[in-house]
This record gives structure tokens, C-alpha cells and sequence, in this order.
DNA sequence: AAGACAGACAACCGCGGGGTT
DNA sequence: AAACCCCGCGGTTGTCTGTCT
């Protein structure tokens, strides 16, 4: 195993922070010739560094294709949510955030969404709440939500390798960055249910919803638009849904509790925001209903005992 | 006003994988 | 098969800047 190392002190090649004359020579010349091996460009752009430092700013700085500046909120939870699927792999987290970089998206994640975590008392390696009884409602839905959202991505990620091996054309199973979160492929997935206290239970294709749904809820016969606040909350009890329209400030108690909503054309990314739902639970329903095309579904919310819902 | 401190981020280092000779 | 080279990655360090005392 060879290694390149970058003796820059010892040969007289520059280290530390690049100039604006330096920045513009390697532009420059990769504008003009391309990178090509990265050992040999300084020399040929006349740069006393070493390619791997050139390398490193070319990638870093001054690429084209760089989105540099704040992080939306969107960027914020698919980073979360990216590494509670993939952990520390920064290069692949970067290859879902178009325009970021893996050294940006590690920074970041290192400067301040860790410390968000640890602030709402989540682990920000196994993201798993720290200590569960002493959670804020906050940090209960992040955790169950990370949980959910890693699940829905390994979901969807197995039925596209299913969908390959039936296709059989040989082709790897990669995941584009851009069906990642696809509420469809989640939906189409053929997992066995499971009765979990995940915020984002379920997605049905269906436009009707009626009876127990393919997930092993009964999503009621209702077909209430969240736009109407009439959202209906399911009372699970066994294997029996009772139900009671949401009043105000419905507390769950003593049981699981299921917020049901469906309507058959919910493309409008704001929708749930007929529910008056606090900040915590718009953050959900960002996550949700995003940059999604959505339209024919129905959509579960499960909330834990003690949680309040504004309805 | 100046020094101490903390946060943000750019840059470096060492390792390992993969291709080539 | 082994040695070498290039590249990419993740961890770490260094530097700059803003804030606090």
C-alpha cells in the first residue's frame, strides 16, 4: 500500500491557507486543463504545494458546483437522518446533499448538529434517546423519528434491491439522492407490519381508505381532509380502534394513541398545519410532506402517552 | 481597549482501497 | 505476487473571527 504524503515543510512547498493569487492559479488551470493527476498539477500550474493540499481545495472550495452558506432546515434533519442510517460516512451522507461537501457536512455535524442532539438528550452516535423517562417531548419525537425515518430509507432501500433482483438486469440497487426520501417507493415496500411507536407509521397508495390498512391499522372510514382540523384520532385499545375527533388539546393518556388523517390529494407541503401542531410536530411534518409528490395517501402518526395534541 | 475564550471552518495527516507496473 | 502510486476518506489540528469579561 503506497501513500502520499506531503512533506511540505521539508521541500519548501506552501501549507496553510491559500491565497486569492493561489486560488486563482488552480482555477485557472483546471478551468483550462482539468485536474488530471493531482501529483503532477501543482508543478504544471506552478503552485508550491503539494496536490494532495491542491486537491483538497479544488474539492472543498473552489469547485463550481459548491453550495456554501447556512443549512436549511431540510439540509439539517436529512443530515440527521443520513447519519442515523450511515453513521460517520460523511462522503456518502455529502452524495444525498447536492452542492455540500463531505468536509462541510462533517464540520457542520461536528460544530453544531451534534450538540443539538446531546442538547434534546440524544445520543448523536446511536441517536438513541439518553435517558427516556427524563425526555422532553422534543427529544421523544426526534428519536422516535430518527428510528422511523431510517427504517422508512432501509425499506425502501431493500424494495429497490428486491425490485432489481426481480428485474434481474444485473444492475447494483444504488439509491439516487433524490428518490431517498420517495414517500412512493416507502409506500410500495412489502414489509411485514409492525406496531412500533414510530411517528411516521405508514403510507398507502390507496385513495380510499378503508378497514385495517396494509400496515395492520385500521385508518377508519373516514375521509377527512387535514385542511377541514377535523383529524381523527384513533383510540388503539388491542387490536380495537375506537375514536374521537381530536378536541382541544387532546392529551393522550394511558394508551397509544394514533392521529389519522388521510385525503386524497395531499400535495400541498403544509397541509398538517391545519392541525395547529406545535413547532416539534411541524418539524415532522416538514420532514413528511417536503419536496414529495403525495397525492392518494393517507398518513399515521402514532403519539406516546403524555404527548399532547393540538387539534 | 485588550486579553481570554469559544465557535466555526479550512486545511492537514495518516490510513486504506484500487489500479498499474 | 509484490511494489508502487494515486486517490478518497475520516479524524484531527490550526487559524480566524466574534463574543465575553
Amino acid at each position: 500500500m503506497g501513500r502520499s504524503a506531503c512533506p511540505a515543510d521539508s521541500t519548501g512547498l506552501r501549507r496553510g491557507p491559500w491565497t486569492p493569487e493561489e486560488d486563482q492559479r488552480l482555477l485557472t488551470y483546471i478551468q483550462k486543463h482539468g485536474h488530471g493527476s493531482w501529483g503532477s498539477l501543482p508543478q504544471k500550474a506552478g503552485l508550491k504545494r503539494c496536490g494532495k493540499s491542491c486537491r483538497l481545495r479544488w474539492i472543498n472550495y473552489l469547485r463550481p458546483d459548491i453550495k456554501r452558506g447556512k443549512f436549511s432546515r431540510h439540509e439539517d434533519q436529512s443530515i440527521i437522518q443520513l447519519h442515523a442510517l450511515l453513521g460517520n460516512r460523511w462522503s456518502a451522507i455529502a452524495a444525498y446533499l447536492p452542492k455540500r461537501t463531505d468536509n462541510e457536512i462533517k464540520n457542520y455535524w461536528n460544530t453544531q448538529l451534534k450538540k443539538r442532539l446531546e442538547e434534546m438528550g440524544i445520543d448523536p452516535m446511536t441517536h438513541r434517546a439518553k435517558h427516556t423517562s427524563n425526555l422532553s417531548h422534543m427529544a421523544q419525537w426526534e428519536s422516535a423519528r430518527l428510528e422511523a425515518e431510517a427504517r422508512l430509507v432501509r425499506q425502501s432501500k431493500l424494495c429497490r434491491v428486491q425490485e432489481q433482483d426481480t428485474q434481474n438486469n444485473g444492475s447494483p440497487a444504488v439509491l439516487p439522492p433524490a428518490r431517498l426520501f420517495n414517500r412512493r417507493a416507502a409506500a410500495s415496500s412489502k414489509i411485514a407490519p409492525t406496531r412500533c411507536l414510530d411517528i411516521l407509521k405508514a403510507w398507502q397508495s390507496i385513495h380510499d381508505v378503508r378497514g385495517v390498512d396494509e400496515f395492520g391499522f385500521n385508518a377508519g372510514t373516514h375521509h377527512e381532509s387535514p385542511t377541514s382540523a377535523q383529524g381523527i384520532v384513533s383510540e388503539q385499545i388491542g387490536d380495537d380502534f375506537g375514536r374521537f375527533n381530536g378536541g382541544d388539546n387532546t392529551e393522550c393518556a394511558g394508551r397509544e394513541h394514533q392521529l389519522v388523517w388521510s385525503n386524497g390529494d395531499l400535495s400541498c407541503n403544509k397541509e398538517p398545519a391545519a392541525f395547529q401542531l406545535e413547532d416539534r410536530d411541524l418539524m415532522v411534518a416538514d420532514m413528511i410532506f417536503d419536496n414529495t409528490e403525495f397525492e392518494n395517501s393517507s398518513l399515521c402518526i402514532n403519539f406516546q402517552e403524555g404527548w399532547n395534541l393540538w387539534s
